[in-house]
DNA sequence: CAATATTAGTTGAAAATGTAACTAACAAGG
DNA sequence: CCTTGTTAGTTACATTTTCAACTAATATTG
């Protein structure tokens, strides 16, 4: 067994590498952590959602949630909306200030994720992907 | 830009995936956090280190390492050695118990991994490791 | 060889995270 | 309806992580 080659291993510090090398574009220009990063990220791509939606596609614990929609709150990038129907839900949307931060930022994405693709050529990208994919449906 | 194609994104789901499948073998079984269960394997791996050559090779900051290591120390799984040429370093190194739970460890992990390159199939876990190691040395 | 810089490692306080218990709203069965 | 159960989300508290300042040992430089 070579730690050098476990799997868990490596995927652990290519996550923690890439996300170091990202993290400052969404830390710095909006003092967002990563979870309200995703959390802005899912509503300005999927539209209008609940905490609880965001929660099961991001596979975000909920008081994690909880706390970067309170955060995006005092931003100003989110607000919540009630749902007559049911008054547990609410629905999050964002402001023009919170989409105005997620198209610079969704751009900013956009052109890290080409340099990497770049880096690891066409082939091997299309592969990394579907193993990814494969890895995050846990067992 | 698609969230779900987005390489930091996949790298950290896929990462979070198989970290929490794999971290209760080191945390039921000998209450070890991620941090420790690293430095013990470095320790079993590659033989007697200082705390800060294992922060060099694992990228574990200093601060997490100290307290990994004397959690390990704790536990009884690791002792330090003041190296006379520069009282500044210790040598770490396991003790009986320390190198029984990492062979317990290091097996468990060797099975886990042989488990999940079943799943991926040899050609794409060649590719997979080849691209994480590329990513893990960050640009 | 004294003054300064660097290095290994520790510590304390602040920030973030995880766990469990909680509230409030709805659902279902009797 | 009224009890019991479930669900969305929040809050309190404990654990873990991060950040900055610190100590002690060695290296460097004038």
């Amino acid at each position: 067994m070579d730690l050098s080659n476990f799997l868990p291993y490596l995927l652990n510090q290519a996550a923690d590498a890439q996300g170091a090398a990202f993290s400052p574009t969404y830390k710095d220009r909006y003092g967002m952590l990563q979870t309200e990063w995703r959390i802005l990220f899912h509503l300005g791509q999927y539209g209008d959602l609940t905490a609880k939606q965001i929660c099961d596609r991001a596979h975000i614990h909920k008081t994690k949630a909880s706390r970067g929609v309170s955060a995006l709150e005092d931003k100003r990038f989110v607000v919540r909306e009630e749902v007559a129907k049911d008054r547990r839900h609410a629905l999050l949307s964002l402001t023009a200030a919170g989409r105005a931060a997620y198209d610079d930022l969704s751009m900013a994405a956009a052109q890290f994720d080409r340099k990497l693709q770049e880096r690891l050529g066409g082939d091997d990208v299309q592969t990394l992907k579907r193993c990814l994919r494969v890895l995050m449906q846990n067992s």
